[in-house]
DNA sequence: CACCGTCAAGTCGCA
DNA sequence: TGCGACTTGACGGTG
């Protein structure tokens, strides 16, 4: 079992995408953009190898307006090398990356535009994929589309477009169940008639099941795994938690590490791979990792509490020392009480001397080094902070800088200045 | 530098 | 009829 999260890395400003607008486009614009995209993929790419995840998703944002008619610059042409050169870490590492078009890529629309347009994506993505020499284990995942007043109608017309679609896309393409028209049931019925692998989606199916659901989600899971023959690579699911308990199809701003063990135990088949679709994107995949690791490492959890660390005390001095006693029995790593510490820590209410006593202990780094000039705007930061004329973050901001200045690696490698809200 | 409206695109449900 | 949700931050203009 493989646990991987979707497109955006937390915890580092060098991962982020870039994008260009319409207005402003022009060739050259838009080769930077995509350079410098390939770089934050790359980036990430090394992250998920250090830190030992396996699945990953491609944002569809990594060639910005890729599909768009504007856009005729041959991308993949010019960027061969570079892209078959990450190709290669990708596979020479065992990642299997994927891609997911929005919800604009509608391939049963009633409008012939939108589907011409819709085919036009996909061609991007699966050439994208194709630079890369993924192979066929690499996957696009879709959704049915639009009901238009008829659904035995348009899951027809799914069909029937879908068989029309190039073979290198229907290699790739996969389909999902979603959280409001087309359920596991409808879904895995457009599988059998055009042979298409089928991801499950807990959250959708909890959102949206079938009228007599006659099995339960385990079941649909496996029903679904039938689906994935052995050249589609392992069985893929999506799995996330609700932010606002089921009223929408929220994803969750963690992912629960009770809940999910839960879940796990459940299943049958445990040779499968999992998507995450949560807010804190890596952060919960390395977690849902260690969570289920048959030979869990104290280093892994210390290598976690090294990036929670000040987070956790700027939230909760009483969390912040129990982990310490956690951690200090190193022949019995406890990954659930360690993260259900952590989300204790996430969930708490922020204090201001919690705040403060975090501040002061990330000052400590500086103290000695630091110019006058750079003290006295602390000191200035921290009393106006007290005093309320003073954000929380315009420390956090003035910190971070510092720690970039001085490169103090860890700090800048610590969550406190990715996850902290005011 | 902080703030905030806007961004290429589709469909559905609700006021 | 028009707007928010889905999801999503980043861009870029303004003060």
């Amino acid at each position: 079992m493989s646990i991987g999260y979707a497109c955006i890395h937390m915890g580092s400003t060098k991962t982020k995408l870039s994008t260009i607008y319409l207005k402003n486009f022009s060739e050259e614009k838009f080769l930077a953009i995509l350079d410098s995209n390939l770089k934050a993929l790359e980036e990430i790419i090394n992250y998920n190898i250090a830190n030992n995840i396996k699945v990953f998703r491609i944002s569809s944002d990594i060639v910005p307006l890729a599909s768009h008619p504007i856009n005729t610059v041959p991308w993949w042409d010019i960027y061969r090398d570079r892209l078959i050169t990450l190709g290669k870490l990708i596979k020479m590492n065992g990642i299997r990356v994927s891609m997911h078009p929005g919800q604009y890529t509608v391939i049963n629309s009633i409008h012939e535009n939108v589907i011409l347009k819709s085919i036009e994506d996909l061609r991007y993505h699966t050439r994208f994929l194709d630079s890369l020499g993924c192979d066929k284990s690499s996957k696009i995942v879709l959704h049915i589309g639009g009901i238009y007043g008829d659904k035995e109608l348009s899951i027809q017309r799914f069909i029937d477009n879908y068989k029309k679609l190039d073979s290198s896309i229907k290699n790739r393409l996969i389909i999902e169940n979603d959280d409001k028209s087309y359920n596991v049931e409808d879904v895995l019925y457009i599988s059998e008639q055009a042979n298409i692998p089928v991801v499950f989606d807990t959250l959708h199916h909890r959102l949206n099941p079938p009228q007599d659901n006659k099995y339960n989600q385990y079941e649909w899971l496996e029903l679904c795994g039938r689906s994935w023959h052995k050249d589609d690579g392992k069985q893929k699911i999506h799995y996330s938690q609700s932010a606002n308990n089921y009223k929408n199809g929220a994803h969750s701003k963690y992912i629960k590490a009770s809940t999910f063990l839960d879940f796990y135990s459940n299943l049958k088949n445990k040779d499968i791979d999992i998507m995450l679709e949560v807010k804190d994107k890596n952060l919960s995949a390395i977690k849902c990792s260690l969570l289920i690791d048959d030979d869990l490492k104290i280093k892994y959890l210390e290598r976690e509490w090294a990036r929670y660390k000040y987070y956790v005390l700027s939230n909760s001095t009483k969390n912040y020392q129990a982990i310490r006693a956690l951690l200090k029995d190193k022949s019995n790593p406890d990954a659930l009480k360690f993260y259900s510490l952590i989300e204790a820590s996430l969930d708490c209410e922020i204090t201001k001397n919690a705040q403060i006593n975090a501040i002061e202990h990330m000052w400590g780094y500086f103290k000695k080094e630091s110019t006058e000039n750079e003290k006295k705007s602390f000191l200035k930061l921290l009393q106006g902070y007290k005093e309320n004329t003073k954000t929380l973050s315009s420390i956090r901001n003035f910190i971070y800088r510092l720690s970039y200045k001085y490169s103090i690696e860890y700090l800048l490698d610590s969550l406190y200045f990715y996850i902290s809200e005011d």
